[in-house]
DNA sequence: CTCCCAACGTTGGCTGAGCCAACAATAACC
DNA sequence: GGTTATTGTTGGCTCAGCCAACGTTGGGAG
């Protein structure tokens, strides 16, 4: 974000719109330097949780589990396996397939992560008093959910 | 956006930074979408309303006041002075400015765009209450305030 | 069994918004 | 006069998301 206007721009800056990418604009710079201090990325933190939640699986049931493209899985879990977080095995069952599971390094990395994102949360949400965290919440959810159905 | 998926990832979906990158994601693609079919991106939004807003000024202001960065002013200036919304004239009192004007074309569009903003803020907020959006607005900006102070 | 279509992993590339570094020209200050 | 700052510009980088294409492999229809 480039700090240092001269005065807002009144057309933009009360745009609901506008507002919401900043939050997100906050919001990311938060999540993704918290999680580059942790040696991971966002990628990372879904595809864990993936296979964790649903237990091993193909790349592309990853892929549609986390909304990730096919081909982006493929790097994330490059990376993921360079670490031994995760391990990639040919599915006997499926030439086509890898099998892709969690490591007992993957699981712990993951439960860091998860701390990480609540102190994340945290701070994102600091200047808003517990019930207006939660209206926000509901707000935000009423919003994606029509949109994503919509959309 | 990657639809599809099969279940939600409990440890990602209930996130409020999830849920505002989500709802960014959405009013993104309504924006720039609705700007695109004006001809338009939101970089020349910003530029036209400060133009409109401070009148005439060097690139640089223009830059300090949209937030955008000088290179990227540059680019955009590029375009919107191709379809005639803007000219660049040097400054006889300082040969490093150019000073940037709004033509009348470039009002026109302008007020255009303004009203392609207001549609898009409709269609985001549609499944709000009035009394919703409200609240939506201000806890986003006491967020977005939090952040830019604190920063 | 054969043919065709679908799914899989992978490579490579593209977009959009936001940054940052460097440069020459010019201005401003000590 | 000599140093520092500002300006316009070029070029490049990141990060998330997406799409196209390829060769491989499975599975269903005839």
């Amino acid at each position: 974000m480039n700090t240092a206007d001269s005065g807002p721009l009144d057309r933009v800056h009360r745009l609901p719109s506008w507002l919401i990418a900043q939050a997100s604009a906050h919001s990311h710079r938060l999540v993704s330097d918290a999680f580059a201090a942790a040696g991971s990325r966002g990628y990372h933190y879904r595809l864990l949780a993936a296979l964790d939640q649903f237990g091993p699986g193909s790349q592309a049931e990853l892929g549609r589990r986390t909304g990730i493209d096919r081909s982006d899985v493929v790097a994330a879990l490059n990376e993921l396996a360079a670490e031994h977080l995760v391990e990639r095995a040919p599915d006997p069952a499926d030439r086509r397939r890898n099998i892709v599971t969690l490591t007992p390094d993957g699981a712990r990395r993951l439960r860091h992560l998860d701390t990480v994102v609540a102190g994340v949360q945290h701070d994102l949400l600091a200047p808003l008093s517990p019930a207006d965290r939660d209206r926000l919440v509901d707000l935000l959810a009423r919003l994606v959910d029509h949109h994503a159905k919509t959309g």
